[in-house]
DNA sequence: CTGTTAGCGCATTCAC
DNA sequence: GTGAATGCGCTAACAG
């Protein structure tokens, strides 16, 4: 008769559960499910039956099935995260920070990556909160976002993070988008640039809307007049695009800072598109400093936010918030940091 | 009274639940059970019936409880998948590529990226298999994998990605190694290079294997001896490490073939560290064409392998296989493609 | 020290 | 055309 380990119920072909374990063992379920949870002292169990369920329970290869246990407990130990794309550098390294705090909690993730689709949005996030979410990482918040209403109305706890939203009964993790334009800004005026512009991201995105304000601030402050165009989404192309058009309008450009790195990206194939260089004529400086932002070419001046920070910020914050309801929402800023690299140099 | 949507049941403040949609609608559970999964006409419910009762459960905000679903009817529309690294440019569009195909089918997924840490993988996947996964993503696979053999135990459908394991019964999707090395060889050979070595990836993946042993046969074919490194881990450090030993050792080497992108960029590093330039000196082939492998200084020339796809498809067959567990295990390869790029160039 | 009981929310078989 | 009854696997309050 085999004594190894088989996760299989010889009898039924299923995966063994607490009756088959007690039967076994000859005792009732409710013993075995104390003693499988470590509650054996509580219950005053013998070292003896303990140690019998325990193998017995081995031997059977039973496995806990927790979503049985999330019914009974209410507990399913299982989060949501919500971004837009995980193919996104910038985002995957978020999410790297999220998962490992998660995991060292006990935490499982469900991951939903929706690209800007509204509507696949909505219905990833609703099956979330059917499953019992017990919390959501929302990093997708828009300015008139309509999901993050449902959520709260679910009254699932929920942390933003990389982008805000005008809720004050949210926490939130945001990089500190006016400290570190303002470190952009200084950084080209020390250069002795007088005409920067800006490419910034989409509208309805808070870190846009926050960098290009103070772009605007921290220029009149110097007595100067920045020039802005939006995005509608954070690629390349779209840098592209908006540098061609803003170089065109006022050629005596001589620096460009964009709203993120990928902009940065296309900010600088575009002056080289207009047979200008970077930095020699057009200094650029970037966002967030994207993983291999250092490689390319030329390396890229950026304004670091620390990504897994952010990430590891957001999911410490949501699991205190699923521990205690009641606690207060608080938005933290993530510092950045001005990181002189090879695309930004003095004006020409 | 207000009549407008509400998630929470105002008696208890809880969830509304089919019980509280049958009190309000004045039937019986199970027929708000049937109406609510589109059963009406099998039930024969009056058309009143089933309208009286979409309006309650819509006006009381009522939620499917997918847990609960899931015990009664053993299916929770949940895969897992496990990834050694989001945050690695190739592996995040994997991700993607599977993300689109299970959202597109009702699926969600809970992701883990363990790292090389064989423990913690280990206890995530046991709570993948706890929690009900239908189904598992396995993009980790070693030799001498333990891990796998309890998610096979388990009876849970697996489809390995990425990595291949010496077992029979498992489908697969993976690179063709083979054919991508060949491809690269060609290339260097036509650029009439004689002395190539290779910098392998890890020696317990099989793509590294495989590569490797490719890497060595083809170059034979044409009467030459290649010379291979293997690294600890598929990162630009040790891509540096090892290609300055290759370097040291055989300094009438001009070009060399590595595993990964990654540690093609390492190798690069390495080359200049020694005074030589790339493709002047010494040409660079990579793998996989990560993203913006086009934009590093020089842009990489490598064997390209759509991630997107390779996601997908492994995807794709996870769901046949659930959907048919008897459906024969089988093994598709994604087809490389040669992609001449800036680190390549003719023999100095 | 351990067993009994009850029920989490839902889907489903059977009954009328 | 609809209701009643049952149980998925587990935990927890209570009983003895």
């Amino acid at each position: 008769m085999p004594v190894e380990p088989m996760d299989q119920n010889r009898a039924t072909g299923r995966p063994a559960t607490l009756r088959d374990v007690a039967r076994e063992a000859g005792v009732h379920v409710s013993t075995v499910s104390r003693v499988l949870n470590g509650q054996a002292s509580v219950g005053r169990i013998t070292p003896e039956t303990e140690e019998r369920i325990q193998q017995v329970a081995r031997r059977l290869g039973y496995r806990r099935n927790t979503v049985a246990r999330a019914l009974r407990t209410g507990r399913t130990s299982v989060v949501g995260m919500v971004i837009p794309d995980v193919a996104n550098l910038y985002q995957a390294e978020i999410t790297r920070g999220a998962g490992d705090v998660l995991a060292e909690m006990g935490y499982s993730f469900l991951l939903a990556s929706t690209g800007e689709d509204q509507d696949r949005m909505a219905s990833q996030v609703s099956a979330m909160l059917g499953a019992q979410a017990e919390g959501l990482l929302y990093g997708v918040a828009r300015e008139g976002d309509h999901v993050l209403g449902e959520i709260v109305a679910a009254g699932t706890p929920v942390v933003l993070f990389n982008r805000s939203a005008a809720h004050p009964k949210l926490s939130q993790v945001l990089p500190d988008d006016r400290r570190g334009t303002a470190l952009a800004i200084e950084h080209l005026l020390s250069l002795d640039h007088r005409k920067i512009v800006h490419v910034g991201g989409p509208e309805d995105v808070s870190s846009s809307v926050n960098r290009a304000s103070m772009f605007t601030e921290t220029l009149s402050e110097a007595g100067l007049k920045g020039e802005i165009r939006f995005a509608r989404r954070h690629t390349e192309e779209e840098g592209f695009r908006l540098t061609t058009e803003l170089l065109r309008e006022w050629p005596e450009t001589t620096a460009v800072l964009a709203a993120n790195d990928r902009l940065a990206l296309g900010a600088i194939d575009a002056i080289r598109n207009q047979g200008r260089a970077c930095p020699a004529d057009v200094s650029v400086v970037g966002f967030n400093d994207m993983p291999y932002s250092d490689r390319f070419q030329p390396a890229l001046t950026t304004i670091r936010i620390s990504q897994y920070d952010l990430g590891s910020m957001a999911a410490s914050l949501l699991l205190e918030t699923i521990a205690d309801p009641d606690r207060l929402p608080e938005t933290k800023l993530v510092a950045p940091e001005l990181l002189v690299r090879d695309s930004s140099g003095p004006r020409p």
